[in-house]
DNA sequence: GTCTATAGTCGGATAGAC
DNA sequence: GTCTATCCGACTATAGAC
């Protein structure tokens, strides 16, 4: 269970949290589970984190910055968005699917990715301090651009009733993560293969205009 | 904070294990929580439950009967459903808004019925026996009854497709509680009032047809 | 910086009076 | 059945050797 001890005890605390505050969630985990499981003794965690608190807090921090560079490559690989007031209706949608895209991977894809999503979904059910770092830092802002696209897609000024949209959106996203013991054992499987990500994924692209209630293209 | 003494201590603790192991979750509350709560000794707990999580257990017990009622009298209010195979597209689409509809209240609505949605998302999340009981006796019955409608409503056989819709059309509600933070801060909201409840209701029920794919009455 | 040992707290469950 | 008192284990954090 216990890592290599090659890389220093911060970056394998760090990693640690990562896996077991998401599985366990802030008050199911101890602070013995993960030193054991990074591999070092108990007191490096007050040492370099001051906490179990700080460390908590320091695993926000990476996934932070991950979750950022996962959004930006989507958003810069398609040009000049969310500056570009310009943009038509067909490059909205576009870019909406390969972002929403991008989301159901996330969740139900790889288990690393998937740890993101617990540890916002945990804090999202509780909310502690590290929410507001979420929120502030990423979650305004993906909320802001799936918002802006989907007032580009409809052609409506309604701010408001595209947010609703937008969160209606991602909740056919996320419920594959926040009902995923329903779903997997219904449909008899064994968490969520490679095809029945991808299935997952077009089944909720291809279903985007017919939510928009726009005309398919 | 202390309840009245009025009533059994056995009920008392349920009603206040209903509450607060839905704002903490299990390792979250304590049994001194619980009993201060419920306004009787610590004590009780394992007297009359053999100990804190016999009272956990309890408390799915109870809120298993309440929702089976609450989908009882959703569909026995239409009719023979689920075992009329007669039943037409148009009459399918109107008791899935039906159901839809009552879930969104449930979800959004009263802090009572929201505990049981916290109680299960949390099981999702996290599962424990508990989520067995709830599965088994609850979530595997609402999941057929709603797939069946969508095969109906779509004249599709593929039950496995109609399950995957099936999800998608629960995750634009669930979302509600699962991203619900995000939502009310992105918004500005003070929790949903009564009106943005029916809002939710009307843009979740009537973005159905589109979702399915079926023409818009 | 990393370890061992331990302090200090709080958790759930129990014993036994009433 | 209900209470007080208490046990015992597990937890986080710290002290201090190396």
């Amino acid at each position: 269970m216990a890592k290599q001890k090659n890389t220093d005890p911060r970056a394998r605390l760090i990693r640690a949290g990562l896996e077991i505050f998401a599985e366990h969630g802030f008050k199911g985990t101890t602070t013995r589970m993960l030193a054991q499981h990074a591999g070092c003794n108990l007191s490096a965690i007050p040492y370099y984190f001051g906490g179990k608190e700080g460390l908590y807090h320091a695993v926000f921090q990476e996934i932070l910055g991950l979750m950022k560079e996962s959004l930006d490559s989507v958003l810069e690989k398609t040009g000049s968005f969310p500056e570009d007031d310009t943009m038509n209706p067909e490059q909205a949608l576009s870019l909406l699917k390969k972002l929403l895209g991008v989301m159901c991977e996330i969740v139900c894809g790889k288990p690393e990715a998937v740890r993101f999503v617990k540890l916002v979904v945990n804090e999202q059910m509780m909310p502690s301090s590290a929410f507001d770092l979420i929120y502030e830092n990423h979650m305004k802002r993906l909320l802001d651009t799936i918002s802006r696209l989907i007032m580009i897609i409809t052609g409506s000024q309604d701010k408001r009733r595209a947010s609703l949209k937008a969160f209606t959106l991602i909740g056919q996203i996320l419920v594959f993560r926040t009902a995923r013991e329903s779903i997997v054992r219904y449909l008899d499987l064994d968490g969520y293969s490679e095809e029945e990500t991808l299935e997952i994924r077009d089944l909720v692209t291809s279903a985007i205009e017919g939510c928009l209630g726009v005309p398919s293209t």
